[in-house]
DNA sequence: AGAACATTATGTTATATTACGAAATGACGG
DNA sequence: CCGTCATTTCGTAATATAACATAATGTTCT
């Protein structure tokens, strides 16, 4: 017999939100490829303002997927595990 | 240097989109535990109306998380692919 | 065929997300 | 210390998502 407990997974579903947004999951593939990257690097590729793709990094840093670090007056993000991919490759192939 | 390309991920997108809501991610839990349950077993477990567990499920097939067979007056769901809960763990364990 | 049941589709309202401009923060160079 | 640059924070308006009531669909049972 089947019982949901509400709030019991709020971790894990803000990472699959987090996830859930075209250029959040597009910035999370740059930095698989890449290792790091400033914010203004974002900025320019993206046709939108800084205020959102800073909005967008801080969504994926609340979520645990990124974490940035300060350097000079830039800020430079990272991935803290590109691991997802490994399981969305299998999704995609499945149908 | 990187380059955007807008709605090139959607695909992608719409599987986190699907996970990304509490009562979906459950959902797909339940399925990983036990193979297949039908909707009503779903929505007796979920304090919300049939129309919403229903309307969810959907959502979960339109990303092709999941399936359904129809059986008699029953529908049955079962997952695509569990594959996505590997990484989830992974992801949890980072922080 | 007609009633009862399980589920999905539709339209509507409440709530959450998104994108933005403008203001605030904080590091660096002069 | 002041201005500039890179970024974040805040308030707001537009858009998307969620939950629901109700209507529609399709299956079984009589």
């Amino acid at each position: 017999m089947l019982v949901y407990e509400k709030n019991s997974n709020s971790y894990e579903v803000n990472i699959f939100k987090a996830l859930g947004h075209p250029i959040r999951l597009w910035i999370v593939k740059q930095l698989e490829d890449e290792q790091e990257h400033c914010v203004c690097e974002f900025v320019e590729a993206v046709d939108v303002k800084f205020a959102t793709i800073s909005q967008h990094l801080s969504i994926l840093k609340a979520a645990g997927i990124i974490r940035d670090e300060k350097r000079g007056k830039r800020v430079f993000y990272r991935l803290n595990c590109s691991c997802i991919f490994t399981a969305l490759e299998c999704l995609v192939k499945k149908d």
